[in-house]
DNA sequence: GAAAACATGTAAGCTGTTACATGATTCG
DNA sequence: CGAATCATGTAACAGCTTACATGTTTTC
């Protein structure tokens, strides 16, 4: 399966400049590429030369130059051909499975965390599935047939991640017998609710049902925001255990990592005149990103969450 | 995921010569390399480099020279270290998709074709994976803890292929309503029994239930034989229809063609003195591979098939 | 005024693939 | 005797990724 492929299937939708395709793949899962440039632009070009696709130059006043790709019939007559091809059985590239047929040696603990983690992995790539589904090229289908097969797709990918965490779910009851599950009761679970404000969500923490205390409870938190179908996320000042508090447990970095790669915006309470020392320069430094802010109230945080910058509080 | 990970873990088992890991490589569906040389004997030389193997060479009187690696205690901490590392979710890579994604104008037909192709591809996928569990590396478990954890990583992508195939079965149902229905009621089901002989079993195709007839059939085979647990295939005359018969048709190649790609033996009845002009060209090409011969009668084939070579019909 | 987004492209590098080169041994 | 398997290696190349280079426009 060629880059090639996928880029003339796209401009036998509509056309496109070399930006846009790549704006697309980044976003979309099941065209698999990372989306980078070199790619599309030298596909772009060979299926140029190929004389699949036209390229028109758009000399616009206030906006950059840009080159517009249009599919030609012979691109179509392609794009046929490459549609009625063998089909490929799917790759199978599991390296969890790799790491985990060698992990001999490894004691029970640490065999639980990284079933742990990979879950995590599972989870987040699951969540931005779900998020591109909502809002990217693909949600406005065409033909209601197209829509319809879109949908499918779509749903192929969600259940493959979701038979993954269910084959997580057999391997923890495999290899982790009962040892595993009292300590998992002694850990109280989070619970959330979700906020609804001028038409805006968000997810907040319940106070006293549990605490972010660990890297597992920012898997967690984006769990809760996936299921919420938001990306913010308010952390009141009871929800934050004193190892989320304490830097050198390195609790706080792992959880604001995992929301920042799953672009979840999160304002979190606290007292701020209380914050000092290396916590404050930690702090400090997370609150250049556009994803996390300490705020003084609740009313602020929410303010800050729905409504974007205004009222913002700066240590 | 790097291939140095998976050396060194096979090489944690016990020790390998390059050669070694190559094939278990090539057979091994979880170890998703293609299993080529240059990168396995590129990656032991640097794990040698850095320490984590010793190579040691063999001169044997009867054998060609080869190179016994073995992990040192370095090697040992390296992998301890990879298997803690932070998991990878799957890939999803699944070119279909894609395929499917851009096929807007093909028609029902062309639609339903694609999909049975594409399940042939997956069911075949879905063979090769059960056959290496069986009499794979990894089927000889050393603890009883580990051969779990390896059933387990077999089960999840023996799993994969099963969803895949479901929704193989969901879009069918989806985007080929009714039209489809009608067409499969006539075509009748080929159907099969298991022949035990000598501890040897053979799929044999029953006669006058349905005929090999077009390159699905071929498909159908390969499920029989994956079902029946072997690789021994008897076609008796009467199942094999004119389509099959008649050269230009193609259907006898590309039945052949996935026969041999799943390494499947085949032998056919046919009143081999019949057999004559182009089709003749063929079958005598067809036989000088090890997994087709055409023989007068079902014991001449069943001989072949189960014992070996013997009695042998040279056209 | 700085950052983010728009827009096009190039260079270097990694991973993995096919194919080639060589030679010994085994099996039918 | 020829083909397959054992065994070690190299060369060339395809596909994809990260990072770089450059410049404009919009947004905060």
């Amino acid at each position: 399966m060629l880059i090639q492929h996928a880029v003339l299937g796209l401009l036998s939708l509509r056309p496109l400049t070399g930006y846009d395709i790549k704006k697309i793949m980044q976003e979309s899962t099941f065209l698999h590429w990372s989306g980078n440039n070199n790619q599309i632009y030298k596909a772009l070009m060979q299926l140029r030369d190929e004389g699949c696709v036209v390229g028109e130059v758009l000399h616009e006043d206030d906006a950059p130059t840009k080159k517009l790709y249009t599919i030609t019939e012979s691109g179509r007559d392609e794009l046929r051909r490459l549609s009625l091809s063998m089909p490929e059985a799917p790759e199978v590239k599991k390296p969890f499975l790799v790491q985990l047929a060698f992990c001999g040696n490894l004691s029970r603990a640490d065999l639980e965390t990284l079933l742990n983690r990979y879950e995590g992995e599972v989870r987040g790539a699951m969540f931005l599935n779900e998020k591109q589904q909502k809002d990217g090229f693909f949600s406005h289908g065409s033909t209601a047939e197209e829509s319809e097969l879109w949908k499918l797709i779509h749903e192929n990918i969600a259940d493959s991640y979701r038979r993954e965490l269910d084959w997580v779910g057999r391997v923890r009851q495999a290899v982790l017998p009962l040892a595993g599950e009292e300590k998992r009761k002694e850990h109280v679970k989070m619970n959330y609710q979700v906020i609804v404000r001028n038409g805006q969500k968000y997810v907040k923490l319940i106070p006293k049902e549990g605490l972010v205390a660990s890297e597992s409870d920012g898997r967690t938190l984006v769990q809760f925001c996936a299921e919420g179908d938001t990306n913010l996320l308010m952390l009141p000042f009871a929800c934050l255990a004193p190892e989320f508090l304490r830097l050198s447990t390195g609790v706080a970095g792992l959880v604001l990592q995992k929301l920042t790669n799953y672009s979840i915006r999160a304002a979190a309470v606290l007292d701020t005149a209380a914050i000092k020392g290396k916590f404050k320069d930690f702090m400090l430094e997370a609150n250049r990103g556009q994803s996390f802010r300490v705020f003084d109230s609740e009313e602020q945080a929410e303010q800050w969450l729905i409504g974007g910058n205004i009222n913002e509080k700066h240590l």
